[in-house]
DNA sequence: TTCGGGCCGTGT
DNA sequence: CACGGCCCGAAG
């Protein structure tokens, strides 16, 4: 009797068996998918073994109903990521492989590659006289489309408006094959029309040296060094192997520019993985990438799963960006697993940053990644002039300070554009009773309303639950009620009024939901002239202001005094990107900071010191303090509806902790409420597991998971696990 | 995770 | 006695 090992896509960490039916015995594989029975219905599962025995009585399995694939689905490469993955961060097998599959194969969809049919003129619809369509305005538009051979948009033509010109015999169905020829074939190296720095030289010699092995690159660049030049020539040599190259880019990072460049420079099949591709698409991709059909993938997070038959390399970029980590289900971080997706493959992989993260460079400064400099900047660009502002005991308007209006009246005097970066949406972030201090709260949250006055609600920024405004304060009943503290929102109605003539550009997550809405503003700011622009951190991330010579940074010491370890990494690197955004293009940039403690050390020195020396500072006092990379850490996390069993089941972990890890370097710190302990309706508590060996927090959360499914507690509260945290929850 | 069975309270 | 809601355990 054949038994498979069954995985299934659900967050249970059993693996099924199920008898092999005879007539599958000699088709079925690990990594094929199957149909079960599961229960009382029919669920799509994933082999992971066969064999000749069970731990169930034979009579208890059932038996598989049909087997979807004939061959598997991962090579034994992704196989071996996939199995470490789910491993390591402790997320169920089953979630994970079918994480990694386009969504078309996970509801049991064929591995095959459909042929695509597109509509073409019959031989009578390429001579037909489109006026005497003149009684079918929209069959006849199309035709004309048609009969000029211009591109046509399906969203324009409904379905029915084909279908009359295919009764008419006009035009016709056809299956085409999508990729006509090889690309391997074809492919020619280019001449490079770009004139390279020495660094430049220096750091692609280094790579395509290594092209036929693992070496992780650090390739730090400051911004307009000329990073993607790099990454250009280094997948050029990738592709004169014959070899495939993958492109990892933050969610935001998918900048039409990028990607014109690589489509501009090489004349291969490339392939670009975004939110709003369909299914269909997707699944395309990732079949054409396993075949060898496409060259080049550049996608976010999830593309690092792409199958490919032929990889030669792996580019990160933007490797600090918080968005490689998946922050909810299986919470992996892409630039970590593409680290090993290299080692595993045998291939070089290259981290690109201006500001790269501490764990990374702490990689590079103890050898394991090799380290490429890139400090010149293109052309005869400027470093900006900084300048830190104290505002203790300044009149502050919105935010602004008087000093910081006059420089933007002087910036926009010389016809520049100003940029005024503020981490904080919305109107104010509190709206207070004047009478009696009553403050609006989201019931859900128990946290603060953010008053929006645009949309005129209360929006909940941790659950984005909108809420009217009260007309009076529901404690005492006083109509009096005023909005405390400034965001976005708020300074864009003062800089209207402080600059009535001068055009002011909002982008933050409010502005810009409207879809498209981003890139108008955009293209608004990037005709010129006189232009002042207020944004969240959207604004510092990946685009392009030619003109902007002032950057005003409103609030910097929200940043710096906060609770999360991380939060002044995460400042200096969005400080680097906006400052590194003014003084581009022969204009001298200023960037002015406002902060209520102009001497603060780390400040101080990422401004007169750079980047490098604040990472070496931060670095030193993480080893101090032993907080990662000097240390490894797991965030346990709860949530239940009372606020009883989530701390309870933590309280528990704690006391097993205790009680069969007496290890002395096991940390612990809490269970103590989340850093949203409210949450729809969810209150949320958390625990740090923190140890100086990755190893051995990795078998105490190995063992510690394996219990906790076993109790009672862990069923009246949702709980996951967190390993190596890039923030609180 | 998802489903169904058992249990209990309510309602006719 | 039928129905709905909730809790709990099983799923191969």
């Amino acid at each position: 009797m054949l038994i498979a090992k069954v995985v299934l896509p659900i967050r249970l960490h059993q693996i099924f068996d199920y008898i092999v039916p005879d007539n599958l015995c000699t088709i079925v594989g690990a990594g094929q998918r199957i149909k079960v029975p599961f229960g009382n219905r029919q669920a799509i599962g994933i082999i992971t073994a066969l064999s000749k025995d069970s731990e169930f009585e034979l009579d208890k399995l059932k038996t598989i109903h049909s087997i979807i694939d004939n061959q598997t689905l991962f090579s034994a490469k992704i196989w071996q990521l996939l199995n470490w993955a789910a491993n390591y961060y402790h997320y169920p097998l089953g979630e994970v492989l079918f994480h990694a599959l386009p969504i078309l194969l996970r509801q049991g969809k064929l591995a095959a590659l459909q042929e695509t049919q597109i509509w073409q003129l019959t031989e009578k619809g390429r001579h037909f006289d489109t006026q005497l369509l003149s009684r079918s305005i929209k069959q006849q538009a199309l035709l004309n489309l048609l009969q000029a051979d211009q591109p046509v948009d399906n969203q324009d033509f409904s379905p029915a408006i084909f279908k009359g010109l295919q009764d008419k015999q006009l035009i016709e169905k056809v299956a085409i094959s999508s990729i006509t020829n090889d690309w391997r074939i074809d492919f020619q190296p280019q001449h490079m029309p770009f004139q390279l720095n020495q660094q430049q030289h220096t750091a692609i010699n280094e790579i395509v040296r290594q092209l036929d092995k693992f070496t992780a690159f650090l390739l730090e660049g400051v911004t307009g060094s000329g990073k993607t030049e790099v990454y250009l020539q280094a997948i050029q040599s990738v592709l004169a192997q014959g070899r495939q190259a993958l492109v990892l880019v933050p969610e935001i990072g998918l900048t039409p520019q990028t990607i014109k460049r690589f489509q501009q420079r090489f004349n291969v099949p490339i392939v670009v993985l975004h939110s709003a591709m369909s299914d269909k698409a997707r699944l395309a991709a990732w079949l054409q990438c396993r075949t060898g059909d496409i060259a080049i993938v550049i996608g976010t997070r999830s593309a690092l799963f792409t199958p490919f038959s032929n990889l030669g390399m792996i580019i990160v970029d933007e490797e600090h960006d918080s968005s490689f980590k998946q922050q909810e289900g299986w919470r992996y971080h892409a630039r970590d697993l593409a680290i090993l997706r290299a080692k595993i493959e045998q291939i070089p992989i290259v981290l690109g940053s201006a500001t790269p993260s501490l764990e990374t460079l702490n990689n590079a400064y103890n050898q394991r990644y090799r380290h490429l400099l890139l400090t010149e900047r293109a052309g005869n660009a400027q470093l900006a002039k900084q300048t830190i502002l104290d505002i203790k005991g300044l009149v502050l308007t919105a935010g602004l300070s008087q000093p910081l209006t006059a420089k933007i009246k002087q910036h926009l005097a010389n016809n520049n554009q100003v940029m005024l970066f503020l981490n904080r949406r919305g109107f104010s972030p509190l709206l207070i009773c004047h009478d009696c201090g009553w403050i609006a709260e989201c019931p859900r949250c128990d946290r603060p309303f953010t008053y929006h006055q645009k949309q005129h609600k209360l929006i909940c920024h941790h659950c984005d639950t909108p809420r009217t405004i009260p007309t009076q304060c529901p404690k005492c009943g006083s109509t009096h009620l005023v909005p405390i503290g400034f965001g976005t929102e708020q300074l864009e109605q003062q800089l209207n009024i402080l600059f009535p003539t001068i055009p002011v550009t909002r982008i933050d997550r409010d502005s810009t939901q409207k879809k498209g809405s981003l890139d108008q503003y955009l293209q608004a700011i990037g005709k010129g002239g006189k232009h002042i622009l207020v944004g969240t951190q959207i604004l510092a991330k990946g685009h392009h202001f030619p003109d902007v010579t002032l950057v005003g940074i409103v609030d910097v010491d929200g940043a710096l005094f906060s609770s999360d370890f991380r939060a002044t990494e995460r400042f200096a690197q969005i400080y680097m990107q906006v400052s590194g955004r003014a003084g581009r293009e022969n204009k001298t940039g200023e960037v002015i900071l406002q902060t209520y403690h102009p001497e603060h050390p780390l400040l101080n020195n990422l401004l007169h010191n750079g980047y490098s020396a604040f990472a070496k500072q931060t670095l030193a006092e993480r080893k101090s303090t032993l907080l990662p990379p000097f240390s490894y850490q797991a965030l346990i996390h709860a949530a239940d509806r009372n606020n009883q069993y989530a701390p309870q089941l933590l309280q528990k972990i704690v006391d097993w902790l205790h009680t069969y890890h007496t290890d002395p370097s096991l940390w612990l710190l809490g269970p103590s409420p989340a850093n949203q302990p409210k949450k729809a309706g969810y209150y949320r508590w958390q625990l740090l597991l923190q140890h100086g060996q990755r190893a051995k927090l990795q078998a105490i959360l190995s063992e510690l998971v394996i219990m906790i499914e076993k109790w009672s507690e862990a069923k009246n509260s949702r709980w996951s696990i967190d390993v190596d945290p890039i923030d609180g929850w």
